[in-house]
DNA sequence: ATGTCAAGAATGATCGATCATTTTTTTATT
DNA sequence: AATAAAAAAATGATCGATCATTCTTGACAT
């Protein structure tokens, strides 16, 4: 109720689409990373004034955030940011559990040599990258670290990029994103667990290898660890 | 560019809901049952006057069934009706296969009494079902038979609502309906092969053994064959 | 004929006002 | 004080006008 995306007025997101467009980008940026809370009224008036713009972009926005899961509609009650709960972080965790296990035995599969080559990059890009922000600059706080979760889900999403279906790919996409906001909720985001970055490396290995069944279950354990991680800050504090 | 839907203004769905969400209900069923056909062009101003409406409720609505793969969407381009091909067909089958796979297995392992008689009654209800419509009434040319295709839905949806999984039953629900749009354009509705009542009760017996291999190796088959089936038929128009 | 470019028309996107429903507050009654 | 009904306020939904972009058409030059 009280956490506003930030006070940017259709800026950035603005160049070359619609207002409706951006907005929707943004408004999904700030419920996948948190800075719009679980259950948060999602105000049409009050969002168009903060976005500097009529009524029919902002619902525009909503309807595909709805639709799209992110945020819930109910007829002449307007729109909310989804609640979370440990029974949807559950069902999320196993259904990326069944995805991912198809993804990445496919592409191990049907991967050739410039799939070996394309997630030893992701790979390396994302041990590349700083796991906490620089903190640096001078504007406003210390932001998470955008540039992490990017190369994260591009390693991710590379491991399954070869498995052959479009349709798979695209839903994996979005249980990662759906299961980013309870990282992000979870202040997981590039700070995380004892050592994700040899999880990810040891992933990378068994792809590499060939070994389906290595590479599936480290995939696995790997987002039950993660679903593990997340239960236990949230558990506590019953938002 | 030339089918539209039926003549229909604001009625029955429009009862108790917004209009948006009414619009939205009729377009979809539009496009599930070939009424739109794909590629078609979704105008905006043309739509307001089918429905007797203004621009918003039809501009939300389209939003809605872009996001869900039904309409695409540029910016400044409008919306359309989603293409269909061979392509794609072997994507949804392929996915509707590993889905299906995991959910009647899941089921299998999981569900009690409740659901070997839910399972038999939706298996009953729709053997009950006429195959092709009675094409009686004076009204309008004869109607898919809508009954039959809600009870074969409920049926496939009942099989695997044991599984656990509040997102997998979803994810087949939006599976079954995009390849119902292939059915409906392959005028499979009803009507359809050899004969897909023995299928679906074979399919049942091996449920209701408990057999999991055989009732997920049959449900694939089914789910193949009728995928070659559509193949057969629309891949020689090429729409 | 073909290609280019400038009206003009069509269509998409947005705005602010208005209507409808829901929520909150006030008032009346026990 | 508690409850219920009524009034007021707030919010969601819709409308029709207007602005912006894209598409069409046709004059013109090559």
């Amino acid at each position: 109720m009280r956490n506003m995306p930030s006070q940017n007025a259709i800026k950035d997101s603005e160049l070359k689409t619609t207002r409706a467009s951006a907005i929707y980008v943004d408004l999904r940026n700030a419920i996948l990373n948190g800075t719009l809370s679980p259950e948060a009224k999602l105000n049409v008036r009050s969002l168009s004034e903060q976005f500097q713009t009529g009524l029919s972009p902002i619902r525009e926005a909503l309807n595909r955030l709805a639709t799209e899961g992110l945020a819930h509609h109910a007829d002449n009650k307007g729109f909310v940011v989804s609640p979370i709960s440990l029974d949807e972080l559950d069902d999320l965790t196993q259904a990326r559990c069944w995805m991912n296990d198809i993804g990445i035995r496919k592409s191990i599969e049907l991967g050739g040599a410039d799939w070996e080559e394309r997630i030893l990059i992701a790979s390396h890009r994302l041990a590349r990258c700083p796991r906490v922000s620089k903190e640096a600059g001078g504007s406003s706080a210390a932001q998470p670290d955008l540039a992490w979760d990017i190369a994260h889900k591009a390693f991710h999403q590379t491991l399954i990029s070869a498995c052959g279906s479009p349709w798979l790919i695209e839903t994996c996409s979005q249980l990662f994103d759906s299961a980013e906001r309870y990282r992000s909720l979870a202040s997981l985001t590039g700070t995380s667990r004892s050592d994700p970055r040899d999880e990810h490396q040891d992933i990378l290995n068994a792809a590499l290898d060939r070994d389906a069944d290595r590479a599936a279950t480290l995939l696995t354990e790997h987002f039950q660890r993660t679903s593990d991680l997340v239960r236990r800050v949230i558990g506590h504090d019953p938002t």
